[in-house]
DNA sequence: CTAGTTACTGTTATAATATATCAGTAATTC
DNA sequence: GAATTACTGATATATTATAACAGTAACTAG
């Protein structure tokens, strides 16, 4: 669900990186400085963010960051479940569920540009209804709605 | 639905360019021989193809083709409908049904490439229950879902 | 604890996708 | 037929992403 637009922002991405931690720690994988690094840097808002707009900021610090230095960061909290690809944007955006098995949905805001995600079970049980009728096996969904949030709508 | 493996698919390229002609007429718009060419090529299988890819054949006929030439016609072709684009794979695909006000799904298997577009009912009723919920409102969606179609299922 | 191995990062180069801009040509309109 | 609008040509460049190889840090077995 959207953020209501004064809310504390500081402990969303502190409760972040500490699922993170937990998460690496759990499955055995090494939370580096710089992976780290790159998903506080996504936790910065919750406007899904380009990986060159990342990079330049991760430039301001590592003077010598290349493109290979922050995809290679984006994978590997992508096979974690720690952040999500929004396909529509070629952005990514940072995920606090990354343990539950989720099937998820996001609405994105033209208007600020924030994202939030949903897990709607009503939507994927018609998506595997449909599949069904189809004979279609999924693999993957990428279930992207693109409006006006609650706060940037004129009313 | 997916087409099954044999079909005739010289009557599906026959269909979209006569449903092409006649929307562009009754629109008022100009269905130029280089947006009609690029159309076909769209059309030249079930599978979602790529600007670059559309380019290449393009240029064995008008050998001074450039980016601009195949975007501009993948532009022409989005607005009216004719074609849509499949953001996880940053693909073209035709649309045979582009008069219908479609908020379409598609299916697009990772065994053959194919897409399937859908138009479920339950499926954009879900989608309008979790905006509803969500306060927010929708102009675009994108659902895109990746999996094994009939035919390439192994068994 | 140290040699061997694996995982991570640095570095350079390049691929793949898409747009900006200005000039020229064709079609439509008045 | 002149003026306007729409389309295409052409060059340049922006944006997003990956390949490949070298070097370094961390882990693992003995």
């Amino acid at each position: 669900m959207f953020q209501k637009n004064g809310h504390n922002h500081g402990r969303c991405i502190i409760s972040a990186m500490k699922i993170a931690t937990d998460l690496c720690a759990e499955r055995g994988v090494r939370l580096t400085a710089l992976r780290s690094h790159v998903l506080e840097l996504i936790w910065q808002s919750h406007q899904p963010v380009g990986a060159y707009e990342l990079l330049d900021i991760l430039k301001s610090e590592r003077r010598n960051a290349q493109p290979p230095t922050i995809y290679r960061a984006l994978n590997f909290l992508l096979n974690l479940g720690l952040i999500h690809r929004i396909e529509s944007l070629n952005a990514y955006v940072g995920c606090d569920t990354p343990h539950t098995n989720h099937n998820t949905q996001f609405l994105i805001c033209s208007g600020c540009g924030a994202a939030a995600e949903i897990s709607d079970v009503r939507l994927d049980k018609a998506i595997n209804a449909l599949a069904k009728d189809a004979k279609f096996s999924v693999k993957h969904r990428s279930i992207e709605v693109e409006g006006q949030c609650p706060n940037c709508q004129v009313s």
